[in-house]
DNA sequence: TTCCAGGCCCATG
DNA sequence: CATGGGCATGGA
């Protein structure tokens, strides 16, 4: 669940488990079905990955703080178990950038391809060739029409130039980690390609901010239909951003994506159904 | 074929 | 401050 739920975006199913990478490390995870409180991780790789799952985020705590309504409390029994990931910043970032108005599919596919043409070749499990996300330099001294032969788009030029600001140092990912939310929030949104909600990924995927609320096109649906659905005046973003972080609490951003896994899952299935 | 997607940006009220 | 239109692409 926590593979697919629209945060990373370059796993692959292999037998039981799946091969990812995180960071430069190939890393094989499966959670067998007859023990699914253990995990199967290839040798060494158990700190990494433990790391990056937030294996110690405090679920107990964390699934307390859900408001009692039914659509929180729903989508937190379907989604029992799904984590937060700790992402390498530049990682989310990019992903991030690329993903507006884009299916999670196609972020994939554009994921992949920006790995395979111009990420580092690192040495992959079972024989298989994998590459790690491509750096901002590498990035940054693309041209805009390679970028868009990748089926970028217009995000090509977002990509580009925020990849550029990164690489030449003019813009510092780490330093942000010691800033508060909305400083962090207010210096991503200087980068072209991101707004609002991109800039409420990163602090959530990428700089652990729990309590921060991506609001998107499915969670804005959800907002209406279980929130607003009474209320006869517009309701713009900017209210339900406000809404959202005072009501969904400290893990905020934990319950928001429970909220959107479960809404997209459900929809998937449905579809699935018809055919 | 048509629909729509983890939005951003800029021009207007 | 809020709203509306434009923007490229491809999976379902």
């Amino acid at each position: 669940m926590t593979l697919t739920s629209g945060q990373v975006f370059h796993w692959h199913q292999h037998d039981a488990g799946w091969i990812g990478l995180i960071g430069s490390s190939a890393v094989y995870v499966e959670q067998p079905a007859q023990n699914p409180e253990s995990l199967l991780i290839s040798p060494g790789a158990s700190e990494l990955v433990s790391h990056y799952f937030s294996l110690d985020h405090c679920m107990d705590e964390i699934y307390a703080s859900f408001p009692e309504e039914p659509a929180a409390k729903l989508a937190l029994k379907a989604c029992l178990g799904l984590r937060i990931i700790r992402q390498p910043l530049w990682e989310c970032l990019a992903t991030s950038i690329t993903s507006a108005m884009k299916q999670v599919s196609h972020v994939r596919t554009m994921s992949l391809y920006l790995r395979d043409h111009f990420g580092e070749a690192v040495d992959g499990l079972f024989g298989m060739k994998l590459n790690a996300y491509p750096t901002p330099r590498a990035l940054a001294e693309l041209s805009v029409d390679q970028l868009r032969d990748v089926g970028l788009g217009w995000r090509a030029e977002n990509l580009r130039e925020t990849a550029r600001r990164i690489a030449s140092g003019e813009f510092d990912l780490e330093a942000l980690r010691a800033l508060d939310n909305a400083s962090v929030h207010r210096a991503l949104c200087t980068l072209p390609g991101v707004g609002p909600k991109v800039g409420n990924c990163v602090l959530l995927f990428g700089y652990e901010r729990l309590d921060a609320i991506p609001i998107d096109v499915w969670i804005k649906r959800v907002l209406e239909n279980n929130y607003f659905a009474n209320t006869k005046r517009k309701v713009g973003m900017k209210e339900m951003q406000r809404f959202s972080e005072a009501h969904f609490g400290t893990f905020g951003g934990y319950v928001q994506q429970y909220l959107f896994h479960h809404a997209r899952t459900r929809k998937l299935l449905e579809r699935a159904k018809k055919h």
